[in-house]
DNA sequence: GATGAATGAGCTTTCATTCAT
DNA sequence: AATGAATGAAAGCTCATTCAT
């Protein structure tokens, strides 16, 4: 048992790391099981197919997502505060796992991705989002684009953070995500003069 | 001229026709050039090779992203109606040429794309934004983040529109540029009550 | 020993069943094994190799048919009724278990058929149609072309009513039988006028 | 258009030989090729798959025999004779080409085989026979009945003859043929005291 | 310039067999 | 005896690229 859950795992890191590596193509088959330390044949007693292999590690990799999004909503806080952890947990993750992050880029622009766009992580940002609309927090605008601007601009900073490496200070994601507050919620702002 | 011009551009064509019908892997060399109506061996005497392809493909379309830039720019009118004017464009530019805003989100992250992440276009928007900081418009923020922010949203809500089959109102898209755009400007508002 | 007995036949069955359904092709050692309610390493307990289960299982239904034909052998009839019963009674047992059949067919013709035609039923055949022979009964035609004509017309018509569905009456049996006997038998027919 | 038919037919040569050589197993594509001279890839550039080949294979090599049944109709001679020659060329033709009797054998009890049971050549032999019971000279029997009597009985010799490695001699072919003709045909027999 | 048949390395996948438990 | 996870050679097939015409 414990060894089932060691090889799946060492294939999904394994599968992660070469796309990261050689991005999508640069994952062959025979290359995932070497890279795992299994035989060619071993990933077919796991996975049905390179499909499959796929889509579970896409799965598997939003429930952690998800993980933490759940966290940081039962916390005791503002739903400002709310707003700002979420945004810098999941930043946080891709930071930390560049692996996956690349994953998700490849895997949401690929055949593999059936149900184009559900990109999001489950439904909780978008029943977070809709609380926040109803409080009257939130400007009214439809959730699904709340959603992708949310996730499209953790996805877009930690790109930035992780490839063009260009490094981004703690006070610049405070910077951001006030930028996406502001937006979100900024409704009365006193006029301004023509710029 | 005429003749080479053409059946280039056949094959541009042909490239982003089956890269949106397909994914990238449903664009293999026979069928780019079956496609574009020339044989095999021909598409060798336009581009060296499919990377070369590629990334021709890539440069002729983020040219004619600088070309509406420019236009843009060109305009008499305020900072922030220049600001609107090319969010839109941009955006409008993609729901009418999917093909390309599929192609973008594909090569991006892809092996054929060298210079991870220089996905602006051009320098111009790098200027605009470092114009805006030094009149006091913008909020003072790295300009790759304001880069990432800018084009992730008009990405983000072009694909809403084009694949989730979310119809994107007038009304909508001005919202969501005013979301940012109150976010990157908003310096000083009202204190609220804590939320 | 009784146990032994069952797992042995459980594989024979398991076989037989996956070659009818899926021909030689589709009869991998993995099916073969779950099909038989055991584990894979567990055929290699009984059978050295595939080769081996596959000629063992083929030497088993020979021997099923020398019962047929010695039962039929031992009876106290005549000549032709022996012949008429022998070809009966093979292809009942044909049409009883297409799966036999079947697997005749596909052994015969492949590479795991070292002795390439051995295929009558033991020598038994060989001794009926000598003794008919030296009766004067049977027209003195070599052995085994008698063997092959009479198996080989019983293999035919039990496809004919197995596979493709033409469905053969008792009547039309005897006559095949008939034409197979006044074949082997006639030798002085009325003369006939050119046709 | 030359060539094209030369690597055409080589191909198919070389399936032919590999199969009779080492059975359908032995008959991978990549050796299909090699033994044809020509590049794997190349084998797809004439054939889909490898069930495409096999069954044009197996069409090209039915019109043979067809054409074979033709000539054979077309001569100005007795029913009789017509049916001896039938009979008799078609065994040539397989003693001649013993890779065609193999490969037959073999696609008829494969998976390839989709029209289980069309095994008859063409519907030429079906009109054959349906003339001779017309004409009153052959039995009234099921015609699919007589044409598998008719073909297995060819098969059955030539594959003696081929692989049994039993000479078959000319005298032999007459007997065969005429054991099949009498039993066809023999409707009035003087009656003969038990056996 | 243009063609498209030919190439062959490399891909995904299957399967007879082994062996630690 | 029995298991079934693991193996890895080999299968069918694809595709970027070349080259004689």
């Amino acid at each position: 048992m414990e060894n089932l859950r060691d090889k799946k795992h060492a294939i999904f890191e394994s599968t992660l790391d070469l796309i990261k590596q050689h991005g999508f193509h640069g994952a062959p088959m025979s290359l995932v099981a070497k890279n795992a330390g299994v035989a060619a044949g071993t990933v077919y007693h796991y996975f049905e197919s390179k499909e499959q292999l796929i889509c579970e590690l896409y799965n598997y990799n939003r429930e952690r997502l998800v993980m933490i999004i759940n966290s940081c909503l039962q916390q005791t806080s503002s739903y400002k505060e709310k707003f700002f952890k979420i945004w810098t947990d999941l930043y946080k993750f891709y930071v930390k796992e560049p692996n996956v992050l690349i994953f998700f880029e490849q895997f949401i622009n690929s055949p593999f991705n059936v149900d184009q766009y559900k990109s999001d992580a489950g439904g909780m940002l978008h029943d977070f989002f809709a609380e926040g609309i109803k409080k009257g927090v939130i400007k009214s605008v439809k959730l699904e684009i709340l959603l992708v601007l949310f996730m499209g601009s953790i996805h877009s900073t930690a790109k930035l953070q992780v490839f063009a490496k260009i490094p981004v200070t703690n006070s610049d994601l405070n910077r951001i995500v006030e930028i996406l507050w502001d937006g979100v919620t900024a409704t009365k702002k006193p006029l301004r003069t023509r710029i």
